[in-house]
DNA sequence: TTAGGGTTAG
């Protein structure tokens, strides 16, 4: 039996050959191959203080002192300090230890190296804990389930879903190791992150099959995605199956997911009824549950809710932490009450709390929206001086800023300085970019961006497309919104409302109703249906040409759809009754399409 | 020792 693992393990070894020599060099470990005798047998004795550990520094400090020791303190003893390292994520402090060890001769175990490829792991440097699994066959330590789902997860972290499939299927087909819950869960954990639910969904299926029950974990994942991914009645399906069919109880866990799903669909009342069921089974809502509470609220402009949110928490003695406040500054910020945000990210030291990059950037976004250009350039300063990187996220929100206000020579130069500190724009950052660019009439500089960045993602996303149909339209480029929107059909890319309605008003604007009619019906037929944007879109379009023909039937297609109007093409509407140019026999027919918002409002 | 939940740009 373990000649054929022995053997298996080897042919997958071979399979990473050469990726795991040159990791293994870089490592550069050396690890003892025999057993050395100067080390004590202490296990017996009581915890020493090591096991108090609570700081980096003190671990350090210890562990120097333990390297003194004559006798050597015991294999246990260092690898428990090299685990409490890790546990507290000084992975790289804890890789450092790991050599160190190596190098005075500590015997390497099967534990003590799942510690160190988890650190390589969690560093994103899963090629090196691979190279560390080639030390394991060199050293005689066979590598069991916990290093095996280690490396896994390390390859689902890093987005290697490929890989970790083809390393999952090998561990199973050549029962390389024992195969557990945590694995299956692993694997599960990548798929739904690759977005493939229903693979994962199969997954759940098949391990039941082979008899290795899923457990709460494995149902808590699924679900999880689910929620996130908006499918929230196949994520009550599935949560009903575990509850019913596999006996297995909710934990807050899985009801945080399915709270923060419901929030993400605003149906409300069946967030109430969670919470009470919750309160049914007597299961406490935690921070986070408070945390997605807050932030929903936060995101429909209930400011107010929010705050009670933050009260209930603390009367029931949940301490709301930074993620509570960041959602609460981003709320103040989107209603544009910049001193309030101000206020409360300034109090935050005193309520014991470091703000992050996330609170930079939500406020930071709170002076782009309201135009504060200046105040948002000193935030941005200021992330630096507070010790902080910047992020992907801080960089496209000053982009956008900028932008917003004109200066795109500044947006350039920090677009060259962001690729500089090494953060790569990704397909959000070059919406952002082209958008801009068309924005401050520089089409031509967007198209060629967009032609010179020779990336699939980029070339292939339909809103980048929009955006530049949009920018040349609206610079009297129609030629060039026409073949970008055909360019779309050659590469297979489906058009959405939201391109079809940029494209129709691109042709409305230069007077081609026809045509802009002509696509209007082809999106029925396309399976993309017009919605009550596109009926504005095309209403204005006829009014602002005095094409009255169509504008009736418009208007009762409207209200069969139970659409309705919004306030500019009200008051077009209104403005060409009372010229005579419409029949005032429609007012009946516009009123009905009247919202109640903008019922009594002056038009 | 390995696996699951909350915040930011669009």
């Amino acid at each position: 039996m373990m000649g054929i693992a022995t053997s298996s393990l080897h042919a997958f070894h071979k399979s990473n050959g050469s990726s795991i020599s040159n990791s293994f060099c870089r490592l550069g470990l050396q690890f003892a191959s025999v057993h050395s005798n100067s080390f004590s047998n202490d296990d017996h004795r009581p915890p020493s203080k090591f096991q108090k550990v609570t700081n980096l520094e003190d671990a350090l400090n210890l562990f120097d002192e333990m390297t003194q020791r004559r006798p050597l303190p015991s294999v246990v003893k260092f690898t428990q300090l090299l685990n409490s390292v890790s546990k507290m994520k000084h992975f790289s402090s804890s890789l450092d230890l790991f050599k160190q060890m190596c190098a005075i001769g500590v015997p390497v175990s099967v534990y003590s190296m799942s510690i160190a490829i988890r650190c390589c792991c969690r560093l994103y440097r899963t090629k090196d804990g691979f190279a560390l699994l080639g030390c394991c066959f060199r050293r005689a330590v066979v590598p069991n389930v916990f290093i095996f789902s280690t490396l896994l997860d390390g390859l689902v972290l890093e987005d290697r879903i490929l890989e970790a499939e083809r390393l999952f299927k090998k561990l199973i087909k050549h029962k390389l190791c024992e195969t557990n819950v945590v694995m299956y869960n692993t694997m599960i954990k990548g798929l739904c992150k690759f977005g493939s639910n229903d693979i994962a969904i199969g997954l759940l299926r098949l391990m039941d099959e082979r008899g290795c029950k899923p457990n709460i974990v494995t149902y808590n994942t699924i679900i999880d995605s689910l929620c996130k991914d908006r499918m929230i009645d196949d994520a009550f399906k599935i949560f009903k199956e575990m509850v019913f069919d596999k006996g297995i109880l909710p934990n807050v866990i899985t009801y945080n997911s399915l709270i923060y799903g419901l929030c993400l669909l605003g149906r409300g009342d069946e967030v109430s009824k969670m919470l009470k069921e919750m309160e049914d089974e007597k299961i406490s809502p935690d921070l986070q549950t408070f945390n997605i509470l807050v932030d929903a609220y936060c995101k429909e402009g209930k400011v107010d809710e929010a705050e009670a949110v933050i009260d209930t928490m603390v009367e029931k003695g949940v301490s709301p932490d930074i993620v509570t406040y960041n959602s609460l500054i981003d709320g103040y910020c989107l209603r544009g009450e910049m001193t309030k945000a101000r206020k409360l990210f300034d109090s935050l030291t005193s309520k014991g709390l470091v703000p992050d990059v996330f609170t930079f950037n939500c406020l930071l976004n709170g002076y782009c929206k309201n135009l504060e250009i200046e105040e948002a350039m000193h935030m941005f300063h200021e992330i630096k001086r507070k010790g902080l990187k910047p992020d992907i996220v801080t960089y496209s929100t000053m982009l956008q800023g900028l932008y917003r206000v004109g200066r795109c020579g500044d947006a350039c130069t920090l677009f060259d300085e962001m690729r500089a500190h090494g953060q790569l724009p990704n397909q959000c950052t070059y919406r952002i970019v082209l958008d801009g660019l068309c924005n401050n009439h520089q089409v031509e500089e967007a198209l060629s961006l967009f032609r010179l960045v020779d990336d699939s993602k980029l070339n292939s996303d339909i809103a980048v497309y929009t955006i530049l149909i949009d920018g040349a339209s609206k610079c009297g480029k129609l030629d060039t919104a026409r073949s970008l929107f055909h360019e779309l059909t050659i590469k297979g890319l489906q058009p959405n409302v939201w391109t079809y309605c940029t494209m129709i008003s691109g042709l409305c604007g230069e007077g081609l109703l026809t045509e802009a009619k002509h696509l209007f019906l082809k999106m029925d037929e396309s399976g993309c249906p017009p919605n009550d944007v596109t009926y504005r879109v095309l209403l204005q379009g006829f009014l602002k040409n005095q094409h009255y023909d169509d504008v009736e039937m418009l208007l009762q297609e409207m209200d069969g759809r139970s659409y309705s109007l919004d306030a500019s093409t009200l008051s077009l509407l209104i403005d060409q009754t009372a010229a005579g140019s419409l029949d005032r026999s429609m007012l009946k027919l516009i009123g009905r399409l009247v919202p109640k918002e903008l019922m009594g409002a002056p038009s």
